[in-house]
DNA sequence: TTTTTTCGCTAAGTGGT
DNA sequence: AACCACTTAGCGAAAAA
């Protein structure tokens, strides 16, 4: 860690620099113009998740995972996943989740009947490893080995996964028989399988989805990987005591290989070290003092900055699908992450300074974007801007685009406009005037995914399949 | 002993003053 | 705008089966 920060202190254009987190008073407010702070504390409120959206959402996913243990409990022509346990995982689940309770992220743990040989893959770091049993076994999970009998196949771990997932799906009903969830196509370089929720009837627009991943849980006798033995650096932030109880904890694997073509034959089963269940724990304890938003008067506003910033990283990648395919939600989290480590004070982050502490947020990330370096918040030596995973081009491009949207007042930040019908009637009294600044930037569409009741109303599509059909009768009453 | 149910705590949204 | 009481969901520990 320490020899990596080193590193970092060379390039100049890494404004984020422990050695530059003196709190100035005053300093990060002045370039804040009132109207901009005003649109992000507004936007900020209205990230936050309507409480009837979420009842409806969370009996549906609540009741597919306990049927989904179920199964899994009872299903004796795959006895390893029997004695799986669910891990919530994810924004909801961390709170964060910005706009719709509309993804959901659970992780699958599968318990490994020994201790586990982690052999890092060359070349990416410490986060890919090839994943072996430490002696032969007699195991459920010896149906999952490679021929050596000892390395665990990632690919054999998914596809069963997903075997066993279809399967659960093609007998198992929503209550109420209004919505159908259906498995998504396996995708080549992913560890989840997929489910969307659609309507029986109307089934085009996915209204809910979720996640599965199976997870490998390394026994907890075991430490970390010799990689992640250097972070989490949390020790300013959350105290070492704190540091310690989190690395004594047990870390996961996930199945996913690398990016690239013409993998090596380890590297096509291998698998990803996966912190998420410590990721969560800190953003839920997040404060400096262990006090930190126990009451109104020790609030802070450190998830909502990060909600911001998620905001914003959904907006680019909307807008800019192609350019800033790379970008993706962990890399806001792992920003965060480092921020909040750095800045660590409770005092710096009251909900008065909101707009100032989410553009310190927004610079932090411009900067690991300008330097090329984002650390794995846990293992600190694999860079995720670095090629091949975040292409040059790719971030040239984000740079580019961040410094566009802090200059122009964060045009993919504010709502979208204009908005949907129904939003319109709802919001319209407390939706905002859009700047002059705003109103000239293109302004993206976000999906939104309205009550079901509502969408029943309102698709677009089953006016249009009545229109279409009324269409059809004419023509045929004027054949005949 | 093991598994299931209940309980208490926390975070966060809601609506009223 | 700020505060308050009230509700819901998640989660781990205690209690019960």
């Amino acid at each position: 860690m320490l020899q990596y920060y080193a590193h970092l202190r060379q390039s100049s254009q890494y404004i984020n620099l422990p050695t530059a987190e003196i709190p100035k008073p005053g300093d990060e407010l002045a370039p804040i113009s009132p109207e901009l702070a005003r649109w992000i504390r507004l936007r900020a409120q209205d990230l936050k998740l309507r409480q009837s959206d979420r009842q409806w959402a969370v009996d549906l996913v609540n009741h597919l995972r306990e049927s989904l243990l179920v199964f899994l409990k009872n299903s004796d022509e795959q006895p390893y996943f029997q004695s799986a346990s669910v891990l919530s995982s994810g924004s909801y689940y961390e709170m964060v989740k910005i706009l719709n309770p509309n993804e959901f992220d659970m992780m699958l743990k599968l318990q490994s009947p020994s201790r586990l040989k982690m052999t890092e893959l060359d070349q990416y770091h410490g986060l890919f490893y090839e994943v072996a049993l430490s002696r032969s076994t007699r195991s459920h999970i010896r149906s999952f080995l490679l021929d050596d009998g000892l390395t665990i196949s990632a690919s054999k771990i998914i596809n069963e996964m997903h075997r066993l997932v279809r399967k659960f799906i093609s007998t198992y009903r929503v209550p109420g028989n209004s919505w159908r969830w259906v498995v998504n196509r396996k995708r080549p370089n992913s560890p989840a399988v997929t489910l969307s929720l659609l309507e029986v009837d109307n089934g085009k627009q996915e209204l809910l989805s979720v996640d599965v991943v199976p997870a490998l849980e390394v026994p907890s006798s075991q430490g970390w990987p010799l990689a992640a033995r250097a972070g989490p650096d949390v020790d300013n932030w959350l105290g070492k005591k704190t540091r310690r109880s989190l690395t004594h904890q047990t870390c996961f694997f996930v199945p996913k290989k690398p990016p690239g073509r013409n993998l090596s034959e380890a590297a096509k089963e291998s698998w990803r070290i996966s912190f998420s269940h410590i990721e969560k724990e800190l953003i839920k304890t997040h404060g400096n003092k262990r006090t930190c938003c126990e009451t109104s008067a020790t609030k802070c506003c450190r998830k909502q900055c990060f909600k911001l910033l998620k905001c914003l990283i959904e907006g680019l990648k909307q807008r800019y699908p192609q350019e800033l395919d790379a970008l993706c939600s962990y890399h806001g989290k792992t920003a965060f992450l480092h921020t909040l480590s750095i800045r660590a004070q409770d005092s710096l982050w009251t909900p008065r300074q909101l707009p100032a502490c989410f553009m310190h947020l927004l610079r932090a990330l411009e900067g690991h974007a300008s330097s090329g370096l984002l650390p794995h918040f846990f293992v600190p030596t694999s860079n995720l801007f670095a090629p091949p995973t975040f292409p040059r081009k790719a971030l040239v491009f984000l740079i580019q685009a961040l410094e566009e949207q802090r200059r122009q007042g964060l045009p993919l930040l504010m709502p979208p406009a204009p908005a949907p019908p129904l939003a319109v009637h709802s919001h319209s009294d407390s939706q905002p005037q859009l700047s002059p600044v705003v109103q000239q930037t293109p302004v993206i569409q976000y999906p939104v995914i309205l009550p079901p009741q509502v969408v029943e109303m309102k698709s677009f599509e089953q006016m249009f399949k009545i229109v279409a059909l009324v269409m059809v009768l004419v023509y045929v009453c004027y054949l005949l």
